[in-house]
DNA sequence: GTGGTCTGGTGTAACGATGTACCGAAGATA
DNA sequence: TATCTTCGGTACATCGTTACACCAGACCAC
């Protein structure tokens, strides 16, 4: 039960603690090699791994980082989470996950939490507008990567911004129905209440116009003030503003959803009022989640260099935190790449 | 930068500093009221957070509790942390996530360094039939709590196994499919390596036998020792399976699925067959992940109640962690439930 | 032989919280 | 008056690790 200490390792291998110390801590040579593998053999026979509450409280620093998601029950965010906590292992770090359910006083209180663990670096996938409710932790010295989220101009000065260019994304994808031929395009999102949802319309409004079209048919879920945005609500968002939509008197023949979750619910909705996703109604998605090649039809969809974008998490954050004091901010903005499936066709004609 | 410890809210109170550890640890009694009412205001003038690296050392029990899932990209994983994660920080308890990709070894790993980050409650979720491998960690004093996952006889004394009754979900399955007429019925699945896959293949036997049918159309997915279940790949493998069954002289009408990725993969190779699910070809799938509501059409499936199993994983792991001493394992063994959707009708006759 | 540098170590004071053992004063008991 | 309790509170050793400060001996140069 009671735990191998480093002291027992120096008794057993007849040096100090100093030295097995030393020997953990990259400083191996400073002794002879024979020492050396004596610690190690010790070591390697007793089996001993050095406490990590009494490593942290002595120097201050954990091997654990903090993930904070709306919700890992997202396929989009479990896939993040996934792949960030692989990248994070590489590195040695551990990930303490962190489920916000959109609550931006459920949000602010996790990382407070975090930084009175111990914890010094944080992704947080918020999906506030504004990060000034972090302020006051980054001051004190949290390191905070805001994933899926552009830079802003009045963010905390420290913050590490990645994302890819949302804009640039439903750009492409606009693009790519304009191209087929549609011109009657819908945009269906919940209220435009984060930096993400923001861009990713404008990125809309823009093909719309290098296209000449016009805006006018863009669908905006009102977003009631007490809608929680979970799981399944932005399907179910989705498939009301299809029935929507479909009903009116010229209904769009192209729809772009804030995301595949959306896009997904939408293509339901398409179904319900009769018609065929990828011929009748071409939708495209946003996020290349799992589900999106496997859905039918295939969903063409938007998709976000993930691995690349953990990896950077993870790295920025590494390096951040391992330096200590405060470093400047600066935001990494990624190409996001439209991936063409069956959910989009030409119009019919 | 540097926090406030509890010395400094001790002294700014003027009381010693077993006083406010006294007012921390539920000993509030043994001071007078006003004595209270001061350090109370100093620790909320002063934003005091005790320091849990410390307070782990000195006690030896952490606030953190380990999960281990197979790839918290899989929607049902996704959704299961998303589940535990909330009941955990109900009870105060913060969880460390890890993803052991299937792999036996990394599992290991993960549990022994859980161990030694000084966690004593584990929540895993192994894909495999046994858990021997974690016996010794057990041993030492690690509470496990093995889920979606039911007891085996050779089991580790010491744990807990949170589970449905899988026979009886794929045998409701079954029936389901027997019952509305179906008579070539067919069981997809790759190689039955874990106790779960094990005990649906099971109850869809059984089911095939109270009904009075054979199983000689059951598909095993050959299992190919290389072959690693991720979260695409399970769909990929339905996939293919519904290609083979598809294409036999008899083939099947109703398609039992091992779970629902697996499922949604059927489903894709029903279409791509030229056949029609929920009319053609009844398929029924596992765990009702949020996409079976939302795939087309919906699909018919079993149902865990997961809430409830996530409740009870911490429920009991806070209590036996907090009893610290080696307590009798038990099983929970919760029922599942069908639910009906359009991916199954009466045979086409 | 004196001073300087290098090598291969060791001694020990922290880090911040906990909780047992103790303590003085006031009140109760006899 | 002497003894026992209770109350309100404090002193301090301890958890396991780290890393700064130090040290003895070998070697070298002048």
């Amino acid at each position: 039960m009671a735990e191998v200490t480093i002291q027992q390792v120096a008794k057993a291998a007849g040096v100090s603690t100093s030295t097995v110390s030393n020997l953990l801590n990259g400083r191996a040579h400073r002794m002879l090699p024979e020492t050396r593998v004596r610690v190690e053999n010790t070591i390697e026979q007793l089996g001993y791994r050095p406490n990590r509450a009494a490593r942290q409280l002595r120097t201050g620093r954990t091997q654990t980082i903090g993930l904070v998601v709306p919700s890992v029950g997202n396929p989009f965010w479990g896939s993040f989470a996934r792949q960030l906590e692989s990248a994070a292992l590489e590195e040695g770090y551990h990930v303490l996950l962190c489920n916000s359910e959109r609550d931006p006083d459920r949000e602010r209180r996790y990382i407070e939490e975090l930084w009175s663990d111990g914890i010094r670096g944080v992704v947080l996938c918020s999906s506030l507008p504004s990060l000034e409710h972090v302020a006051p932790v980054m001051q004190r010295g949290l390191h905070l990567v805001a994933f899926d989220r552009a830079a802003q101009a009045d963010d905390p000065e420290a913050l590490v911004s990645i994302s890819i260019d949302n804009a640039v994304g439903s750009q492409l994808a606009t693009a790519h129905l304009a191209d087929l031929g549609h011109r009657r395009l819908a945009f269906v999102s919940g209220a435009l209440g984060s930096v993400n949802r923001k861009d990713r319309y404008r990125g809309f409004a823009n093909a719309l116009e290098q296209a000449g079209l016009s805006v006018d048919k863009t669908i905006l879920w009102p977003g009631a003030s007490d809608w929680r945005f979970g799981d399944v609500e932005s399907a179910e968002l989705g498939r009301r503003a299809a029935h929507e939509l479909l009903s009116s008197d010229t209904p769009p023949t192209g729809i772009v959803a804030i995301n595949d979750m959306c896009a997904l619910g939408i293509c339901r909705g398409v179904r319900d009022a009769g018609l065929e996703v990828g011929t009748d109604v071409s939708v495209v998605g946003f996020d290349d989640i799992v589900l999106a090649d496997l859905y039918d039809p295939p969903l063409t969809t938007v998709r976000q260099p993930m691995t690349e974008m953990a990896a950077a998490a993870i790295t920025e954050l590494k390096t951040r935190v391992e330096a200590g004091g405060p470093t400047p901010g600066r935001s990494l903005l990624l190409r996001p790449e439209l991936v063409v499936r069956s959910s989009t066709s030409a119009p019919r004609s």
